[in-house]
DNA sequence: TATGATACTATCAAAAAGGTAAGTAATGAC
DNA sequence: GTCATTACTTACCTTTTTGATAGTATCATA
């Protein structure tokens, strides 16, 4: 997750994809390794950068901060900074970042039962 | 997507994640490049190898053969060969497969506004 | 005998994603 | 003046994913 290559063949695949596979957009911008997760613990409310990081202790601090600046790019979560030292900064869904309530609930699903169709 | 190394600290991570978060372990199997748009052009009926790739003219073979393998071992779709030559394989969506055609509507449908949200 | 169709495999290289470790800035408490 | 706190940033390295290219098997047809 640092800069990406337009020239690629990778990165015109991806942008042909998703042109033409509103699912495969969508799955593109919650779809980074700790992105769900983090959308999950912010559907009960706003949370700081520490508190993020104690609900997932094995992120490292430049993956967590990766993955805020997409999402906030993303327009999925918005970010305060209050003027305080030590610095307080606060991370919260946006209206479209709550609407995957739906979608999270429907994986959360769908996963049970396939985790359970795999066990034997 | 070859064989993982299952000592490095990116598999522990993923796995603990998906140990503890449905939605995460549900993304992990249908979050891979072309899955999605795989499954997509499947939930319409069966498809042959040949017709896939036709559907997805950018994939390469190697690629579709990973996905197709992927997919077939996380059974949500069936391989079936018929012994002809030359020869004909179909694929098609199992029935925790097709259940993701609910996953993939509101993909879609979020998709869209979110697009929507960030044109200007 | 050569060609074509189909569904692959095998190598190698490149790109993307993720991890490690160390450093920064501001300030209040000691 | 040193230390602790918080939310990062930077540089570098490893792992994982994806792409490019060439090759295989089988038989029917030309």
């Amino acid at each position: 997750m640092t800069k990406i290559k337009e020239t690629s063949t990778n990165f015109e695949n991806k942008k042909l994809l998703e042109d033409e596979c509103l699912e495969v957009y969508a799955s593109g911008i919650i779809g980074g390794q700790w992105t769900l997760a983090i959308c999950c613990y912010l559907i009960n409310g706003k949370l700081r950068f520490g508190e993020l990081k104690k609900c997932m202790p094995t992120i490292t601090e430049r993956m967590l901060t990766l993955q805020l600046r997409k999402l906030e790019k993303n327009k999925i979560i918005t970010r305060t900074v209050y003027a305080e030292v030590p610095p307080r900064v606060e991370y919260e869904l946006t209206a479209i970042g709550y609407q995957l309530g739906t979608i999270i609930g429907e994986l959360e699903d769908w996963g049970r039962k396939h985790k359970e169709l795999m066990k034997p």
